[in-house]
DNA sequence: AAGGACTACTATGTAGCGCGTAGTATGTAA
DNA sequence: TTACATACTACGCGCTACATAGTAGTCCTT
């Protein structure tokens, strides 16, 4: 199962990272702990930084520096407006893809029903 | 989206594979068929082909040689009893996966509510 | 004021899968 | 015998998640 579930995750980080940031501002180091919290979504720095600096460089983020209560200063990801079209695009085509997924199935269950 | 929705995919082509072959055996040929029906899961045949070999030596997957009434014969492929646990497990693993991206939307969604 | 602890980010290399492109071989029908 | 649909094979690339390791800023404690 490991190695499927490191296939699986393909693209989906990404399109949690998006959602999580659809609730407004946040920072890489944040981000990680919040998807840390999801058990399916567990993730380390090494995935999530490199994925913000791709959404960045691509236009779906945009970023503001702040100084941080204790350590070094954070950067603030959020959502440009073309990020924000793409996301709905992404959950859409997600959707789309769950069903069809769950139609494959369900036809095996009524065949063998 | 094109590039997402390739990476998107890994490991999700496998699962649509082995849940068309829970329905019965089948042969590669006519998988890829199957697939192309589904809009979001269209493949070629070097995308299923190597899922199916690979399958196959992971002990998923067993082959059973049979002449075709037309062409080259075929091999029908189906599940073992290992491929139909492993089936189940992925199954559900899915659908945790998928709860679990709902639920960061929905967060969202009654925030900004 | 110096050490440690926590915070926040950076760098580098690898594995694995989907996919593009091309090619091979079998059998039927005209 | 040539055309066509069927069925499978071979090879290489691009991208992402991930492991591992390292850098640097700020606070707290003694």
């Amino acid at each position: 199962m490991n190695g499927w579930i490191t296939q699986l995750r393909k693209g989906l980080v990404e399109l949690a990272v998006l959602n999580i940031l659809a609730a407004g501002e946040n920072y890489g180091y944040e981000i990680v702990q919040r998807l840390q919290d999801i058990e399916e979504l567990t993730v380390t720095e090494s995935t999530v930084y490199p994925i913000l600096s791709r959404l960045t460089s691509e236009g779906l983020l945009k970023v503001r520096v702040a100084s941080s209560p204790q350590g070094p200063p954070r950067r603030y990801f959020s959502l440009t407006v073309i990020g924000r079209h793409r996301l709905r695009e992404m959950n859409d085509y997600w959707d789309e893809l769950n069903a069809s997924l769950v139609t494959l199935r369900v036809e095996r269950e009524r065949r063998q029903a």
